[in-house]
DNA sequence: TATTGTTATACTCTATAACTATA
DNA sequence: TATAGTTATAGAGTATAACAATA
């Protein structure tokens, strides 16, 4: 009985989301044009949007949350640093371990990379304020994630 | 005069696509077990989304639609052939140029690949009807673009 | 012994330049 | 000469294994 329903529910569910990802994907364009104008490997975009500034985090961690390898962590945060965006500190209290931190140009990139990956697509700015206000109730009520990194 | 209500759009619209943004970034994990479950690297996704069973490709225009060098179409094609997902083939009319087509294994996996990555994610099945309803009222205002591929 | 981070190595992905073969 | 595609080469991004230093 709440088996069509159910089965009803899915296919909407389903529909619905691939419109939401079809979207998505049609406005990569413009986020390249962004990465590309900062000068930005997508890389360095998603480092510089875990680092939150005056942060301090440890090469382990930023491994966990990029879900990579710890060598690659390593590797990516030497790029970081000969690009001046971030740099390795020690930690007091235990020697092992560094924290990575943006610097001021660091902090800087940050800011304008979110800038202008949050920019709405000119789609969004057709849409009736109705339905502007619409789709703004519905996704408040959907979880979220901080960085703009790359996200295939 | 329409500059108080043109601002606020501007406002609500930034807002909003944040928050569609977050959302998508969120739900990355489940769309790279995906692809982890296929065996499939982001780029192989990126070409299955590509090419349409049946329909053969010029090298140029995939270079073309990936955004990158023929070069590296040709590295990408090479890869496919490998794996056996798609195959060259002579175009009877110019000696030079060369169709790619999926073979039987490439169709199959493009299939799966598409079913995984338009799987909704879990929380928009928690929405209720109403609200479910609502977002793709919206969302099918909007425009698309069709290949699931790694979008940064 | 266990943990933090790095180095060595290999494979994937990308672009630039030089090249082959058709047209 | 111009176009379709490839090869050679170099650099970006990733993982595995072996390692050094510290706990």
């Amino acid at each position: 009985m709440g088996d069509h329903r159910s089965a009803r529910r899915l296919a909407v569910a389903a529909e619905t989301w691939r419109q939401f990802f079809e979207f998505f994907m049609a406005t990569r364009p413009q986020r390249d044009r962004v990465l590309q104008r900062l000068g930005l490997r997508p890389n360095d975009a998603r480092a510089l949007g875990t680092l939150e500034p005056k942060v301090g985090r440890t090469m382990r961690s930023l491994a966990e949350e990029w879900g990579c390898d710890a060598s690659n962590a390593t590797w990516i945060v030497d790029r970081l640093e000969k690009s001046g965006l971030a740099e390795r500190r020690p930690l007091p209290g235990d020697r092992r371990v560094k924290l990575v931190v943006l610097t001021a140009l660091g902090t800087r990139r940050r800011a304008e990379l979110f800038r202008g990956m949050y920019e709405p697509p000119p789609e969004l700015l057709e849409l009736s304020a109705a339905d502007l206000d619409a789709l703004q109730s519905v996704l408040r009520k959907l979880p979220r994630s901080r960085p703009p990194g790359p996200a295939r």
